[in-house]
RNA sequence: GGAGAGAUGGCAGAGUGGUCGAAUGCGGCGGUCUUGAAAACCGUUAGGCCGAAAGGUCUCGAGGGUUCGAAUCCCUCUCUCUCCGCCA
């Protein structure tokens, strides 16, 4: 067996350190040394923390553990004095009379340790991860820069409705059985459409593969340790679907298990950048976010998905970022779909988001944008949470990039194909670049 | 579901109250030797935190307890493995 060129090898058990990182987000010591630079960022991504209050608990925190440490190394000294002494002798007992007052010492010592260490990390944990200076303002939304717009949008199918209301629509994804079967939002899909599905998965997964990918199809249920390595615990917590006989979570998105792949190991530099790429089925629950708005395939309880995830050095994740967005481009471009990309302002990207570019394909039966890919770097804020490390040049461990973007959501991409292949006899024609792998060239019934 | 065993460094595997962050072997790295390599031999080889550094401190699955002192004793939890049953 040859190994393809992009495919690093190693044996698991060759280099890895199973030793437990902090659970830190952004990186303190740059805090410490650089306070007004922090300020800054974070005055961008519209997010208001008391820095102050955190830098003083930084360093109440520390004088605490210098003190505490030099207690300790008392007691170790003297302790270590004592086991040359005859056990039971008067020097002894005299000595464990006074080692008492500084066993105690030093238990109250750790304690108080304990407490400022919890109230510092409290206040810290609430600092978002820093907009990379290349992000733009902006509050919301609206404020969302286009980055560049692709495909034709003007010629609009003349007789384009949004998919739900293409007339077999229903026949070949039933969501009346689905409730039947699981509930809303879990369609079955049937005939050519599953096989559409299908066909879907399998060009995303080999558009992965020829630009680096290596595939991996991964558990999708994930335990806790993993969904809070990656951010979903403990704030999204509602949004996943949980059983707590097993104490496991139904993955959200396959970045969940995929990046949990290495969490708490060190990986040799030479390795990275490491490209992944995953299909899985994708969980929801959505709570709360159901409107009339919200129809059809645009938004599920489970879904189906390839992610693209990669770890990189702490030098080129905003390169490795410009090339996963241009690899999720080519799969929408094969497609044939219009899309446009939007770089996300500062107020609009999310709390461990360093830079984000969100994809959205143009679907004409509703005349509106679908998101269908988020392509995102975390810098080392999310590999920070899930202790995955590189060995730097000096041979210190330092802290790994992490990024990842849909490589796509099936079921807008779907909507889209749906809307705009949409035929004047009521069917839709296959793309061009599925048709080989479907053996035919329109799905649905004629009028 | 029933019964049992175990969790120590990259791996294997000692260690049952103090001199143990931890023997030994393997692997890795550096060196000697060699035309080169292998072998042999010598050295070296965990991570976190505090610190400018020197150094200090913590970590033997996790959490709590006993003790002047815990990898070692006690309690709780988690996970893994083996056998039986069941199932794909």
């Amino acid at each position: 067996m040859t190994p393809s060129p992009t495919c690093f090898l190693w044996s698991a058990s060759s280099f890895v350190s199973f030793t437990k990182p902090p659970n830190r987000m952004i990186d303190i010591k740059y805090l410490r040394e650089n306070p007004d630079a922090v300020r800054t960022a974070l005055a961008k991504k519209k997010f208001s923390c008391d820095l102050d209050t955190v830098l003083a608990f930084d360093t109440e925190r520390r004088t605490k553990i210098t003190e505490a440490e030099q207690a300790k190394s008392e007691q170790n000294s003297a302790n270590k004095a004592m086991a040359q002494l005859p056990k039971g002798s008067p020097e002894f007992l005299e000595k464990v009379k006074e080692m008492k007052a500084v066993a105690a010492r030093v238990k109250a010592l750790e304690a108080e340790v304990r407490t400022v260490e919890e109230r510092f990390q409290a206040a810290f944990l609430t600092i978002p991860n820093l907009p990379h200076t290349s992000v733009p303002e902006g509050k919301t939304e609206d404020d969302n820069q286009v980055f560049s717009t692709w495909g034709d949008l003007e010629t609009k199918p003349a007789h384009a409705v949004p998919h739900w209301d293409i007339p077999w629509f229903d026949q070949l994804i039933d969501f009346e059985r689905g409730v039947k079967a699981a509930g809303a939002g879990f369609p079955f899909y049937v005939g050519d459409m599953a096989r559409l599905v299908r066909a879907l998965i399998h060009l995303f997964l080999e558009s992965a593969r020829k630009n680096g990918y290596e595939e991996v199809l991964p558990p999708i249920v994930v335990n806790a340790a993993s969904a809070t390595a990656t951010g979903q615990l403990p704030d999204k917590e509602g949004q996943m679907y949980y059983d707590p006989n097993e104490g496991l979570y139904l993955i959200p998105t396959a970045e969940v298990p995929v990046t949990n792949f290495y969490r708490d190991e060190i990986l040799p530099a030479e390795a990275l950048p490491i490209c992944r790429c995953a299909y899985t089925p994708c969980f929801r629950r959505e709570a709360g976010s159901w409107g009339s708005h919200v129809r059809g395939l645009n938004r599920l309880h489970q879904f189906d998905k390839v992610e693209l995830v990669k770890w990189t050095d702490a030098e080129s994740s905003f390169d490795e970022l410009e090339k996963l967005r241009v690899d999720v481009e080519g799969i929408l471009q094969a497609l044939d779909l219009p899309y446009r990309v939007l770089l996300m302002c500062g107020g609009d990207i999310g709390f461990p988001h360093a830079k984000q570019y969100d994809l959205e394909v143009y679907a004409h039966g509703q005349g509106r944008w679908l998101e269908v890919s988020s392509c995102s770097n975390f810098t080392d804020f999310q590999a920070r949470r899930a202790g995955i490390r590189y060995r730097g040049p000096d041979g210190k461990p330092v802290t790994a990039h992490t990024l990842n973007g849909s490589g796509l959501a099936i079921p807008r991409v779907l909507a889209a194909i749906l809307e705009n292949n949409l035929q004047a006899d009521g069917t839709v024609r296959v793309p061009q670049v599925l048709q080989a792998f479907m053996g035919q060239e329109t799905i649905g019934f004629t009028k």
